[in-house]
DNA sequence: TGTACATCAGTGAACGCGCGTTCACTGATGTAC
DNA sequence: TGTACATCAGTGAACGCGCGTTCACTGATGTAC
């Protein structure tokens, strides 16, 4: 074994890390497995010893961001805290270590099965977050507002981004003043 | 005058409703200048006589796309009306018809400073539509409920579209049971 | 402890392909007489 | 009314380029003796 059994494991994770924010940041098809690699620190060529396809990468790099983005929200003592720095100004300004629901969305779910499933799984974790943090007076109620909340989240953040400073400014506060309103009662 | 004057706009027309139809259903960066064409009916040669670049049409797509979905949707007698119709199965399962921000959101934001004008200012007609369709006890807040009420429904069409048939259902009926129980009352 | 060796993670040149864009051309058209 | 002509919308071959992917190789490593 001439090299250390963990090390092909810790640069397939490197490569990981570094497709998750390049993508995030530069969009799916738009970031090249060249470019990926370059910011993972190695040389284009070497991918192939450690994915497939560049398919495969954007599955994992996707699971990968999702969870990130679900340990970033973790911490939040309930619903309007996690709303709140969701629709903040950093995680607007910082796609590339934010959620990949609102970082690339729209490109994931005209993905791969693999993709889909991994997007349809981790929707169903994030929503499992929220569900617990959400005040209501009925199961539906709970589930509803966690969809909703979700929904109006990604989209918010998503839309924010392409407006100029202070008509994101506003919008992201417009959206946080809404679940502030609807979430609490 | 070779030809009928009116004759050249018209072929412009055709290929902006086309690649709106084409970027919606397939992606900016995924449909090239040769497929749009091809799906206006032309050869990808001519495209250059009617714009100067990819992102021009982007730009002129998107705009296209922002007031069809616009009229569409304004025949909204209320708010609620207006979201169910935007989170319907119907809208879910026709992208290419459909809202160009829960299409191609992603990719949008982060186009070309051109590509963002558009954008802001179809941003602002949408929620200008949705302010007048809202009821609220203040300015404020029926501006929030216009802005949060968008959100919901482009992030909440965005991420259907990703799920299997039986899981876009129970999200998207989620997300109208959110915005029915916010926006009623 | 030191050296020869086998392993395999990573390199970088090369592949076919489709992209956005250019341009010399073709041929359908309205006008002039 | 019929024909010659000028116009220019649309064609299709060609361009350089970067993409995803392949592969012969290099060289850093742990092991055997």
């Amino acid at each position: 074994m001439p090299w250390p059994k963990a090390h092909k494991q810790e640069t397939r994770e490197r490569i990981v890390a570094a497709a998750a924010a390049a993508f995030r940041e530069g969009g799916i098809s738009d970031v090249g497995v060249a470019q990926l690699m370059d910011r993972a620190g190695l040389t284009h060529g070497g991918f192939y010893a450690h994915f497939t396809s560049k398919d495969e990468i954007v599955a994992e790099a996707f699971a990968h961001a999702a969870a990130q983005t679900r340990e970033q929200m973790g911490g939040s003592h309930d619903a309007l805290a996690y709303a709140n720095k969701y629709l903040s100004e950093t995680h607007a300004a910082h796609p590339e270590r934010g959620c990949p629901l609102a970082a690339m969305g729209s490109e994931l779910v005209r993905g791969s099965a693999r993709v889909r499933r991994a997007l349809a799984a981790n929707l169903q974790k994030r929503l499992e977050q929220l569900y617990a943090l959400v005040s209501a007076s009925s199961a539906a109620q709970r589930r509803w507002r966690a969809a909703g909340a979700l929904a109006c989240m990604v989209g918010g953040l998503t839309i924010a981004r392409g407006l100029s400073d202070a008509q994101r400014e506003e919008f992201l506060a417009d959206c946080r003043a809404f679940l502030k309103d609807t979430l609490e009662d």
